[in-house]
DNA sequence: CTCTCGATTAGCT
DNA sequence: GCTAATCGAGAGA
């Protein structure tokens, strides 16, 4: 049974601006845990559950692309009103998907890192094909590679609710269920690539834990 | 214009 | 554990 059969109707959601807004980075990133990513590409619809975000946010972070308030072309995006998508292309391989958070100007995001496919299996299978299921969307390159998010979808507007958008299903994450940890692959952070603004729910994030499917 | 490097991943040894 | 892949942003000449 899937999850979203066995919630009501009216449980579904698709989160509005204050939803983004009001996540200030870094505890914010908490927030995206169990929201469903929904995304209509090119070749069809897939969506899952967040489970793994990472915190990026504040000029002061040094790990951010928006470190020490650096405006360009890329980082623009970041520093808009939350609601928006950022996604660029990482080690010229890699697409990554991030949340832009909080109010105008402050260069806020949310690293999407994990996501557990709830529906669009087959096109998914399709896109990760010769890879195991467990294996489809855990990384963040590997997220965009699976519901098919690219640089088209970068500065998208969230709350359009087409191409790209998050949705609320009641789904809830009880507290103890949530890992902290240091971010992956910022070592060039010094100190700031120690806190730890990742955000995991254990129970979720390893595909055979899991009770849905 | 040239040069460097990366919020990763897959496929090896 | 090691590293090639692959390309655009960003910095500097």
């Amino acid at each position: 049974m899937s999850v979203s059969s066995e919630l009501p109707r009216a449980a579904r959601r698709i989160l509005t601006r204050n939803d983004y807004v009001d996540r200030r980075s870094p505890h914010g990133a908490r927030f995206f845990l169990g929201k469903y990513l929904c995304v209509q590409a090119h070749d069809g619809y897939a969506e899952g559950i967040i489970t793994e975000t990472e915190a990026y946010g504040g000029a002061k972070d040094k790990a951010s692309h928006a470190f020490g308030n650096k405006r360009t072309p890329r980082t623009e995006i970041i520093y808009s009103l939350g609601g928006a998508a950022y996604v660029y292309l990482c080690y010229g391989v890699h697409h990554l998907f991030n949340i832009v958070t909080g109010p105008l100007d402050s260069p806020e995001a949310v690293l999407v890192r994990t996501v557990r496919i709830t529906d669009g299996h087959e096109l998914v299978r399709q896109r990760r094909y010769g890879v195991r299921e467990r294996d489809w969307c855990n990384g963040p390159g590997r997220v965009c590679a699976a519901l098919g998010i690219g640089l088209d979808h970068n500065c998208h507007d969230l709350l359009l609710g087409e191409k790209i958008w998050i949705e609320d299903r009641g789904l809830q994450v009880p507290p103890r269920q949530v890992e902290r940890a240091p971010r992956i692959g910022v070592d060039y952070a010094g100190t700031w690539a120690l806190k730890p603004w990742r955000f995991i729910w254990t129970q979720y994030v390893d595909i055979d834990k899991l009770p849905l499917s």
